[in-house]
RNA sequence: GCCCCCAUCGUCUAGCCCGGUCCAGGACAUCGGCCCUUCAAGCCGGUAACGCGGGUUCGAAUCCCGCUGGGGGCACCA
């Protein structure tokens, strides 16, 4: 038999990090069964549904690397795969049911089931359709029809089932009593098919074996089982996973903001961390290994071992693993470091959205020496702004640790004759003249190397200062040291006159 | 309120099925130290968890029951 597997997004959003969750444990799963990935969209819900969130659903999967076999771009053999191209099918199985007497046509309106909700609410007792139009004869019908209202058909709960049994390939066996449903509406007046149903309708006529979900869908279980019964057909294996949680440990949600993937995308995150960072949630290897390829993780992965509570999405070890693939691209395609890093200069506008050679090697530049210091593209922002401002940003506790004083100007000024006789302004000719100059002065060479950074940086924290200077260039390395001496002499000429 | 799921360090989790090898292991984060021109990295070390109560047993993180806590669901949403 085939593994067949779906990821079926409604395209009301963005995709975000509990879905591609889920998309991922799906596609990883049928990846290792050796089966077919389906993508479908669900996309009944006409009201919220948009065709611009459906392309960036499927751009965001792409981007995760995650590939399907069959949905609505590239078709497949059970096709269509956008649930309003398939209304004839859900009305040819609808009508099957009401033949078959397992569904009823339901003239309730919303105000009156909302009514009857809200005083089941107010009398503390769980709501249940009534059931009113259960049994409704022909003449009623014509009745109800004459007064203007529209139907929904109603899935008819069989009186006296056996308790549903389901066994989950994660949770293992759950038991549900059928007495606790009610009567649940499966077309709505105007036709469109609901959740449920079209689901179940499709799960089958897509031939999908496997149905891994979220377990906030566990509670619809026996009804899919039994609209499963009422057709005749045997239903699909189930796994519920558990869901994502925020940090405030509630279910995932846009509502959290920033949790689309795209925003992570655009931070520039690298997609083989977010998967590999998705892959540890909910599933973790005896061994305790955490790093891993994805051909590695298609063989590996059990979903027997799926964990069974819910997960945190929290971040901090993203960051870490993204460092450390960072660390890896640094090595094998610096130019996708590189890119990375140009995008989050745009973003601040420290770089002009035209790129020339020129530019991009000066950034590989900074990029090189900045190593290990990058886990996300972002960082270069802390470590590195300066080497793209005009202006020297100071830090102010830096300055006032290191740029202070008379001796202090006098040094710097020492410094910058030193640097300016240089004849050759590479890493070595840099330090030698550094530390020439310190050992001239009777200093250590520390004394002057903090001094120097805060002067040319701003701050205390970077990249090794010979790299960093050899990069900046002689001309702005003399240009910095000016501003800073003329910085401490007025901060030190105010200060004897305030003093 | 009703139904269902879950429960090990702050977080992700190993161990639980097949009780002893677990005064509970790893990773991230955090705190110290080393290294070093700074930071980061690296290396060394530390803090930190079996929710509670009952059983069963010679022995329970592991099995059973109850409680508590957390989560999810109870739509003409998906």
């Amino acid at each position: 038999m085939i593994v067949r597997t779906r990821y079926a997004p409604s395209p009301t959003g963005y995709l975000h990090v509990g879905g591609a969750w889920m998309a991922f444990f799906n596609w990883l799963f049928v990846r290792h069964s050796r089966g077919q990935f389906v993508l479908r969209v669900e996309d009944t819900d006409r009201s919220r549904s948009t065709e611009a969130f459906e392309a960036a659903i499927l751009e965001d999967l792409r981007w995760l690397g995650l590939d399907w076999d069959e949905g609505p771009d590239v078709g497949g053999p059970y096709g269509p795969y956008r649930q309003t191209e398939r209304s004839g099918l859900y009305q040819q199985q609808a009508r099957s049911l009401l033949e078959k007497s397992a569904a009823y046509l339901c003239y309730c309106t919303p105000e009156e089931l909302d009514a009857e909700r809200q005083r089941a609410v107010a009398e503390h007792r769980p709501y249940r359709y009534s059931g009113r139009c259960r049994d409704l004869s022909a003449a009623d019908r014509d009745r109800l029809a004459a007064e203007g209202r529209r139907p929904t058909l109603r899935f008819r709960v069989p009186s006296g089932h056996p308790a549903i049994v389901v066994h989950d390939l994660v949770l293992g066996r759950v038991e549900f009593n059928p007495e606790d449903l009610d009567d649940f509406i499966i077309q709505r007046s105007d036709g469109t098919p609901l959740y449920n149903f079209a689901n179940v309708v499709d799960d089958r006529a897509m031939r999908i074996t496997h149905v891994l979900r979220g377990s906030e869908h566990l509670s619809n279980t026996p009804r899919q089982f039994l609209m499963y019964e009422a057709f005749g057909w045997d239903h699909p294996q189930v796994a519920h996973l558990p869901v994502l949680l925020g940090v405030d440990r509630k279910k995932l949600s846009k509502r959290h903001g920033d949790t689309a993937v795209r925003e992570y995308a655009a931070q520039g995150y690298l997609p083989e961390a977010l998967v590999n960072f998705f892959a540890l949630m909910g599933w973790y290897p005896e061994d305790g290994r955490e790093l891993f390829t994805i051909p590695e993780l298609i063989e590996r992965f059990r979903i027997e071992e799926m964990g069974r509570s819910a997960a945190i999405f929290d971040t901090q070890k993203l960051d870490w693993l993204n460092g450390v693939y960072m660390q890896g691209a640094l090595r094998r395609s610096p130019d996708r470091v590189v890119d990375l890093v140009i995008g989050c200069l745009q973003r601040e506008g420290l770089l002009d959205g035209q790129v020339s050679p020129e530019r991009r090697a000066y950034v590989a530049q900074v990029v090189a020496i900045l190593g290990e210091r990058l886990r996300l593209p972002r960082d270069i922002l802390t470590y590195g702004d300066f080497f793209f401002r005009d202006d020297v940003v100071y830090d102010p506790q830096a300055v006032q640790k290191h740029l202070k004083g008379a001796e202090m100007a006098d040094l710097l000024r020492y410094l910058q004759r030193a640097l300016a006789a240089a004849k050759k302004f590479d890493r070595e000719a840099i330090e030698a003249a550094v530390r020439g100059a310190a050992a001239e002065r009777g200093v250590e060479s520390k004394v002057v190397i903090h001094p120097l950074r805060v002067a040319l940086t701003g701050k205390t924290v970077g990249p090794g200062l010979f790299e960093l200077i050899e990069v900046l260039g002689k001309e702005r390395v003399l240009a910095r040291l000016a501003r800073a001496i003329t910085l401490i002499e007025s901060a030190g000429s105010s200060a004897a006159a305030t003093g």
